[in-house]
DNA sequence: TCAAACCTTTTCATTGATGTGAAGGTCAAG
DNA sequence: CTTGACCTTCACATCAATGAAAAGGTTTGA
């Protein structure tokens, strides 16, 4: 598969794969033209390569991660030196963080929105019934 | 409390509190000489900020979400227009996309790292017996 | 009172990481 | 030959974070 096919199956640019690449996240076999070929491995790899990428994950840790996880399930057990595992350990416990920290804060919009949807519903029924001003409303929610 | 107590508090430099201030995610009230002072509850807001930021969170989406969750549990319904509502959902349904991509790479560590360790006592195990050669093992999980 | 040590202030400049734009050239198909 | 996809390379943009200079406040102890 060619540059372009991959960037339009992966929602992500030339020009990014092309540096995902020079930071050696995926790679390429070469065309007798020159042109890159790509192993149809590459679009899921470049999807959890986005999807780390976003979850604040530098390179150099996706670089050491992303091997642990070759789609084709053949687990490469000789690579893994002391050294590594002790890193990947720290890495795993790292996002295990990273997970609970995201945890909280999205339970926190959640109840948050829920306490927004429920004001509008008493301030909706309020309105019908006797015309009382909505605005201000403010919200002790000393239980939670 | 001044900035060296809150940057020793917090594990963060006395330049990235002011930075963080300069960037609208934390206040503060200044004394007669000029110095700022921080509330009590900041610790915990900056720690929570660290965390955010290392979950790839950028700073304008965290100056959204964290009016939502003030540590004085009460909850301002007054300022959620809809515009706020449909922002916050969006930011909390990329969160919990955040949240699926880091589990199912955390697993696939920690799979990748109980089967070293397996390997490992296996070919402790071989050694034991028949002096095998431990080198260039490579595993197929095809079951996995 | 003087001074040394330490804390704070603002401001300008820079670093490092992720990502993009564009110029100038090659390749291949209509 | 024109068009579009690809190549390399240099430069630039953005964002989080840091360094350092220059100036002033505070404390402590001689």
């Amino acid at each position: 598969m060619r540059i372009g096919s991959l960037a339009e199956r992966t929602g992500t640019s030339r020009r990014l794969l092309r540096y995902y690449e020079e930071q050696g996240l995926i790679g390429s076999t070469r065309s007798a033209n020159g042109y890159r070929d790509y192993a149809e491995s590459c679009v899921d790899k470049v999807i959890q390569i986005r999807g780390l990428l976003d979850a604040g994950l530098p390179t150099r840790v996706i670089r050491e991660v992303l091997p642990c996880m070759d789609t084709p399930r053949a687990i490469r057990i000789s690579a893994a030196t002391n050294d590594t595992i002790a890193l990947l350990e720290g890495e795993r416990d790292r996002m295990a963080e990273r997970i609970r920290c995201l945890e909280r804060n999205r339970d926190a919009i959640t109840a948050y929105l829920e306490a927004v949807r429920f004001e509008a519903v008493r301030a909706a029924q309020s309105d019908e019934l006797q015309l009382a001003n909505p605005a201000e409303a403010v919200v002790s929610a000393k239980g939670a």
